[in-house]
This record gives C-alpha cells, structure tokens and sequence, in this order.
DNA sequence: CGGGCCTTTGACTGGTTTCAACTTCTGTGG
DNA sequence: CCACAGAAGTTGAAACCAGTCAAAGGCCCG
C-alpha cells in the first residue's frame, strides 16, 4: 500500500526496514473519488499529499467568478497548499481529485514530530522541492515567452497522455486561455 | 561579514557557536559590481547565492532575442538556478547584479559535505524553499488573474521602493509586458 | 560635455477574449 | 438499459487589450 511512496523516497534517500515501518505509522493513505475536494477555499491545509495513482487540480475561483487552474499532480507528485500548511491561515484554493485516486496524506499537526524522528526525511523534502521550484520557474519562463499556442502545441508534444487525460476546460485554465480558443487550436490542426 | 546570513538562519534553526565557525568555514563573501553576471547562459551554476546586500535579477535571451526577467532577488533571499546547479549541465539563465551587491557564495561541491556535518541545514533549506514555491505560485496565479495594468499597481502599492530600485524595462520584462506599454501605464495615472 | 541607453509617445496590428448558439458527450434515475 | 438533462466542446463574428515599430526626448556615466 506504501510500496509507491517508499520506492520515491528510496530514490533520494536510504531508510532502514524500521524507519520505514515508523514513517509508515505516521502516513494515511485515502480513496478519493472522482470530483471530491481534499481542500476548499476558506478551509485550513491540513495535509501533504503523495499522489499513488490518479490527477488532481489546485485551482482557485477569481473575483470574476471564474476556475483558474494553477497546477496539476499525478502519481509520485507530492500537492498541497503550502502557504496554508505552513501557516494554518484559510486557504484561498481548492483541491480537487479529477480522477479517483490514491494519495498518501502527511499530517501537518505530526510532520514535526516525525521529521524529529527521522531527520532524512528533511533532505528528501528539500530535494523534492528544488525540482518542484526549478519547475515552476521553468513554467514562468514558458508562460512569457510562449504563446497560447505554442505552449499548446509543446504540451501535446512533450506530455501526449497527460494532454488526453484531463478535461480541455481545464488545460485551457492552466494555459491561461480560453476554452474556445484552445478549441479553436485544436481544430487548426 | 556573514552577521546577515546567520541572523536569517537562527530564524529557523538553532545554531551553537562552533557551528557557526564550522558553517562560515564553508561560505565565501563576494563582492559584485552592478551589471556583473554571477551565472551567463551556457555555464554551470556552481554556486547557490544569499544576498546580503544588494539586488540580482534571473534572466534568459528568448529565441526572438529579447531579454526576460525570470526573478528578482533582494536582500535576504537565496538565489539560484536550481536546475543547472543540482544537475551539472550548463544553464539557460543569467544572473546580473541590478546594483553593486554582497553576496555569501555556498559552492555545490562543498553543499554535501556541509550539510552532513550540520544537518540542521537541510530544514533550513527546506523551509526556505517552501516559501519561495509558495511564492511562485502566488506569482503564477498573479500572471493569469490580473492584467499588466493590475499587476503593476499591485507592484507600486505592496512594494513601492522595490519599484523605485529596478530600471523600467526590467520591471516591464518581469510583468510580462513591453517598456512602452508600462510607461502608457505610469503616464495615465 | 557627449554618446548611448532608457523612457516616452503615437499609429497601426493582431492574437485572444467575449458572446451566443449549436452539437456532442456523459452519467444518473427511471 | 435507455432517456434525458446538464456539462463539455465547437464554431463564428465582433471587440479589445497589449504588442510592434519607429522616432523623438531625457538622463546618466565616462
């Protein structure tokens, strides 16, 4: 059931069976349906999630009333909303399964407790998180400097299956476009 | 000399005043005048840098030849390429010094050794890093939800002396719009 | 004091949005 | 298992925000 989060770990670190059993006493692992929220806006973080199988969204409503999609996470990504997992303030985001999916949830009132336990743990974290942050400024990058639909056109080449898992509203979202216009682009091509 | 990086790092983790001896063994201060590169497309990034003073900018030239700022780096913040600097292989970006600045240089092949004699280090890396990716996607969800105009106002009323600090054009770059549209804003109001 | 870089101004252009109507897909209850 | 309603995707026309280009003015640094 831990296998897959385990083996992710095992990638950046080395943990004995012991510590392995002991960080296991610490995880939860959910079923979340298809739709179903692990965060609203206005509720507080309570959890880091490692994705075992399934795709979620972390989007957020705009004054406008509208769903802009900030990022997405598939399997061995970790996602939360840090800000609000690290302060306990109201999240301004939701958290959202787009497929039914597995995650293994972290605490926040126990990850203290257990980073104290097992300090290797803070190494994995901190190396997870220099790609998670190399990524998005590569995503900044590609949102400047990219249009529409060429950022389009790079999705499809680079992440084929990604692009057909995920419903065309909301890639268009996280492309900062519009949904007829990303229909627009399909059909020119 | 590093007063201002140990200050920053006592925020978050305890240090004794062997440590501090043994941490500073590791560091180096540089001085860099304004428009010195610290990092040029095509080099490895060998350094991770924590700014004592002064004000850096990440950048790359685009395949139209245009430069864009990726990144501002002020006072107390770390910065880096994290992909080039972790991985080794040359680096798409520069970093420029914006004014003459001081900068603690950490070298990535000393990061190791130094983290395995004060592994205090690693949580102090990972905290940082959990706020500059929550901070990227604050920034993101920025680039999508307001208009240049609403960013740049955004910008001059949170923070108006960073405003003052960086040549137009830079902030211009930043926001994702063209100097002469960014001058159309300031002169409207 | 001079030259080049930075900023400003204005006309024209175009990529993307908006709006509205229509079609296709999907999932849920009878 | 089918029917139907709501959700998701498509199409096309009109409008607009911001970019591009070009040229003039201002200012900083050598």
């Amino acid at each position: 059931m831990f296998a897959g989060i385990i083996c992710h770990m095992k990638k950046f670190i080395s943990l004995t069976e012991a510590e392995e059993e002991l960080l296991v006493s610490y995880l939860t692992v959910k079923q979340v349906k298809k739709k179903e929220h692990l965060l609203r806006q206005g509720e507080v973080c309570r959890e880091n999630y490692f994705i075992l199988e399934g795709c979620f969204r972390l989007y957020l409503i705009t004054s406008k009333g509208a769903e802009q999609v900030i990022q997405f996470g598939i399997e061995n990504w970790w996602i939360t909303e840090y800000h609000s997992y690290k302060s306990g303030l109201p999240s301004g985001f939701y958290l959202q399964a787009i497929e039914s999916a597995t995650v293994v949830a972290l605490d926040r009132n126990v990850q203290e407790e257990l980073f104290k336990k097992l300090p290797q743990l803070e190494k994995y974290f901190r190396l997870v998180l220099e790609k998670a942050y190399s990524a998005q400024l590569m995503r900044i990058h590609y949102i400047f400097n990219l249009t529409g639909e060429e950022q389009y056109r790079m999705m499809v080449d680079k992440y084929p299956e990604f692009v057909q898992r995920v419903p065309q509203y909301m890639l268009a979202s996280f492309l900062g476009i519009t949904p007829e216009f990303l229909s627009m682009l399909r059909a020119k091509k």
